[in-house]
DNA sequence: TCTGGGGTCCTCCCACTA
DNA sequence: TCTGTAGTGGGAGGACCC
């Protein structure tokens, strides 16, 4: 049986999650929708919940469900498409407020972070005053409502927001939890072995079907297992990380700056496409957008890679790396379609998607730009960037909508992309 | 009921090279 | 020169997270 980590009490995470965070939106927004079940997500047949009021949630609605059976459990519930727009915005406005307390905030998503404290304790008070002053902040500020877990890691502080999750309605009939919950590491492993082994980051559907074979349901199961045993069954990674993680340890660090890997967009069609013409159309699409994320976030990458989902749901993904950055996209899409040529596309596509990836190198700066754009003969790829950098201060100043390319332009509303989830 | 979108990390396989 | 081996990097795919 694994041994418990050395106690460091003094040093601790704090993990802050939202409450139903695009439901709780959307309810800020259109005020008539307070104490209805709200379900944010893809309205079209082959949507997913993406977020969900607790009000909802009573139905047994959960993120990550078709919106179909979300309809078929609650069909009185309010279904909304979602404006990421706003989430986005309203994000960041939660962030600069955790950045008040502390610079070493991890965004996990635009509704989660987690913070380490250790520097904030002598202005703001122990983690638990940060924690409730927090979410007060983020009630007054936001009218949003938020739950914060603190452990002496991250596996324990996500644990214990999770614990502190609305669950039970109050006299008034609102759904209410604990709120702020912190588990003090006399206590840890009490409370860790308490929660089923799917709790544990790592852990999905697949790991816990063949844990569950393995006589392990719980993480009290699991703990007693052998290190050797785990890695035997899970690879050295996998196996050695369930080890630790059941023994409550968790090297993971707080880290406030981490830089994006990789860029992508996909898309899932509403009707398979058979068509080849049509889906390098699509491509060209995907890649233009994935291009234009690139240059907003000053970076640029030379590998391509292709993602095609078939009508049956099985998947593919090719690659390729360019000899050079990629900082178009219609570099992007030229490699693109050539791995799609690769592809038997007949049978039906569900969905497809590209994504750029060994990111890490710095397009010009603005300097460097309005040089290029003094050059007599730029040359034909200098040019196309050109074109697609002037294309991106148009959609900045004029909306995503304000320019098209001829091919997108006659199909825009036909499908869009899902929302993010957020649980 | 029938499964979105945007990511990260890991493992395995294969080709290449020293 | 040939062969075996270990290291490395690219490509493919699986699993997972939010």
């Amino acid at each position: 049986m694994a041994e418990p980590a050395s106690e460091r009490s003094d040093v601790e995470v704090v993990h802050l999650d939202m409450d139903a965070f695009f439901a709780s939106v959307e309810v800020l927004s259109d005020p008539t929708l307070a104490g209805k079940p709200v379900v944010v997500g893809g309205v079209g047949p082959r949507g997913v919940v993406a977020s969900a009021s607790y009000e909802a949630r009573a139905f047994g609605i959960r993120a990550a469900m078709p919106t179909v059976e979300a309809r078929h459990r609650c069909p009185d519930a309010v279904f909304i498409q979602g404006h990421h727009d706003v989430y986005a915005e309203v994000s960041e406005q939660l962030f600069s407020l955790l950045r008040d307390v502390t610079p070493i905030v991890e965004p996990i998503a635009l509704d989660e972070a987690f913070l380490d404290v250790h520097g904030a304790h002598r202005i703001f008070g122990s983690s638990f005053e940060i924690a409730t002053g927090l979410r007060a902040r983020v009630a007054d500020e936001l009218s949003l409502s938020c739950s914060v877990g603190i452990g002496r890691n991250k596996l324990i502080a996500k644990l214990a927001s999770e614990a502190a999750k609305p669950r039970t309605r109050d006299a008034d009939g609102h759904f209410a939890g604990r709120g702020v919950v912190r588990i003090d590491p006399s206590e840890e492993i009490e409370f860790l072995f308490a929660h089923p082994v799917r709790a544990l980051p790592g852990v999905g559907p697949r790991t816990e079907e063949r844990l569950r074979r393995l006589g392990v349901s719980t993480v009290r199961d699991l703990a007693v297992l052998e290190e050797p045993t785990l890695v035997s069954h899970f690879g050295n990674a996998h196996g050695r990380a369930l080890f630790s993680l059941a023994a409550g340890n968790d090297a993971r660090r707080v880290i406030a700056d981490r830089p994006a890997r990789s860029i992508g967009q996909e898309r899932t069609f509403s009707v398979d496409d058979h068509n080849r013409a049509s889906l390098e159309s699509r491509l060209r699409e995907l890649s233009g957008g994935v291009a234009e994320r690139c240059r907003a976030a000053g970076t640029l990458g030379r590998t391509v890679q292709l993602k095609v989902r078939f009508g049956d749901f099985s998947s593919l993904t090719r690659q390729r790396q360019a000899d050079h950055l990629l900082e178009s996209g219609a570099e992007i899409a030229e490699m693109a379609i050539a791995l799609l040529d690769e592809v038997e596309v007949e049978g039906g596509v569900r969905l497809i998607g590209v994504s750029v990836t060994g990111l890490g190198e710095q397009v010009a700066t603005e300097a460097e730009q309005l040089d290029l754009f003094a050059s007599a003969d730029p040359g034909p790829e200098r040019a196309r960037e050109e074109l697609e950098i002037a294309q991106d201060a148009i959609r900045a100043r004029f909306g995503r909508g304000a320019i098209e390319t001829a091919a997108r332009f006659g199909r825009r509303d036909e499908e869009r992309p899902g929302p993010i989830l957020e649980h």
